[in-house]
DNA sequence: AATGCTATCAACCGCCGATGA
DNA sequence: TTCATCGGCGGTTGATAGCAT
């Protein structure tokens, strides 16, 4: 450990120790952690030093409990993610690896305890959605079992890869692929209770709405049966995956196309170019939902930003162009429940649908 | 009041990749 | 190319607070 035999303090910061550090950051700014120790003598190693100014002592840190928003975020993105908490934790300002991932295993712990599944139901439908995704576009790299397990069990989860598109490293949007997760650099969005109250002012099904997800995970908790299967009753989600696996549309129904559209300039006429004019009008009211979100803001304001645009530090972005996905889901499902299923469904004409139309990405 | 359990928080440890000599 | 160092990350543990019995 290069120096000198000077023993390093462990244990609990003090206070002095807290001001030595700040001090050593203010006249040498962040990194070189190893030289706080040279320069000030702080009897610290460099990571401690690291760990402590990372979670404690930065300005901007958030103290207090998730907001509802916050804990949605972080279901939604350790399903894309798996236990990546600093890339979670890059999503939500102010909050820190070590936050998260203590709020995480806490309700991990709780969970199993219960007999809980690790995610809300509607989550899994989304998780078993994008593997299902991935196994059929990677299948011959690395081969999955064709039935995902489920979630009951932690030690069962394989964190989603991300989603196979072409390599857009300048989008913000493709390291943030997943269903239900996409992401938009949109200047300032609505929050996710915001979102849910837009769209539920023009009528439509609301995204999956903090609220809704409380209220979904405190009925799990009173019923942990059947939740897997999709079996209690008209698991709605249950229904759009089987019926998207069933005729191939989950295949089609390219995340990635959903985003490039988004990325072009003209966003407007692109949804209604997409999804047609004979298309679905719960899809088309879906798309202006989005726009309403504050797409149109973010194509006209932020023009090729949303192509090269960090992500850093935008949380409930994230949940803006999701309401837009789950909007598209809510609609499919009442698409789903409202067709016949017979045997005729092995004929359905892809083609028909609206995302058939989409363009594709090579 | 005492005890046990659980949740939360803070910090350490080991591993790994990047970097530079 | 090899090696040492550094910084970052994820897993784990220990201390403490809060709550129920």
């Amino acid at each position: 450990m290069g120096g000198g035999g000077e023993e390093l303090k462990k244990g609990p910061w003090t206070p002095a120790e807290d001001a030595i550090l700040v001090e050593h950051v203010r006249r040498h700014g962040e990194g070189n952690w190893n030289a706080v120790r040279r320069h000030s003598g702080l009897a610290r190693c460099g990571k401690s030093c690291r760990l402590r100014w990372a979670n404690h002592l930065r300005p901007n840190l958030k103290k207090g409990s998730f907001s509802p928003d916050e804990e949605l975020l972080i279901l939604r993105l350790h399903a894309q993610l798996g236990n990546k908490w600093a890339r979670i934790a890059a999503q939500l300002p102010g909050r820190t690896d070590n936050e998260i991932k203590n709020y995480w295993n806490t309700r991990l712990k709780r969970r199993q305890r219960a007999g809980l599944p690790i995610y809300p139901p509607e989550l899994q439908d989304a998780v078993r959605f994008d593997r299902h995704h991935q196994q059929q576009h990677q299948a011959p790299i690395s081969p999955r079992p064709l039935t995902p397990p489920p979630l009951l069990n932690p030690v069962d989860f394989h964190p989603l890869p991300p989603i196979s598109l072409p390599p857009l490293p300048q989008n913000p949007f493709a390291c943030q692929l997943g269903f239900g997760f996409l992401v938009s650099p949109l200047a300032p969005p609505p929050t996710p209770t915001s979102l849910f109250q837009q769209q539920h002012q023009i009528g439509l099904p609301p995204p999956l709405s903090p609220a809704f997800a409380v209220e979904t995970e405190l009925r799990s908790c009173q019923s942990s049966s059947g939740l897997l299967g999709g079996d209690n009753g008209p698991s709605s989600s249950g229904l759009l995956e089987s019926l998207l696996q069933g005729t191939g549309i989950a295949e089609d129904m390219r995340i990635g196309e959903l985003l490039a559209l988004q990325a072009a300039d003209e966003q407007g006429a692109r949804w209604t170019q997409v999804f047609g004019d004979d298309g679905d009008e719960g899809i088309k009211e879906a798309s202006q939902a989005y726009s309403l979100g504050s797409a149109t803001k973010l194509d006209r304001d932020m023009g090729t930003e949303i192509k090269c645009g960090p992500m850093k530090g935008d949380t409930s972005t994230l949940l803006d162009v999701q309401a837009l996905t789950m909007s598209l889901v809510l609609k499919s499902n009442e698409l789903a429940s409202s067709l016949p299923i017979t045997s005729a469904d092995e004929d359905c004409n892809i083609s028909s649908w609206p995302w058939s139309n989409m363009p594709g990405i090579h």
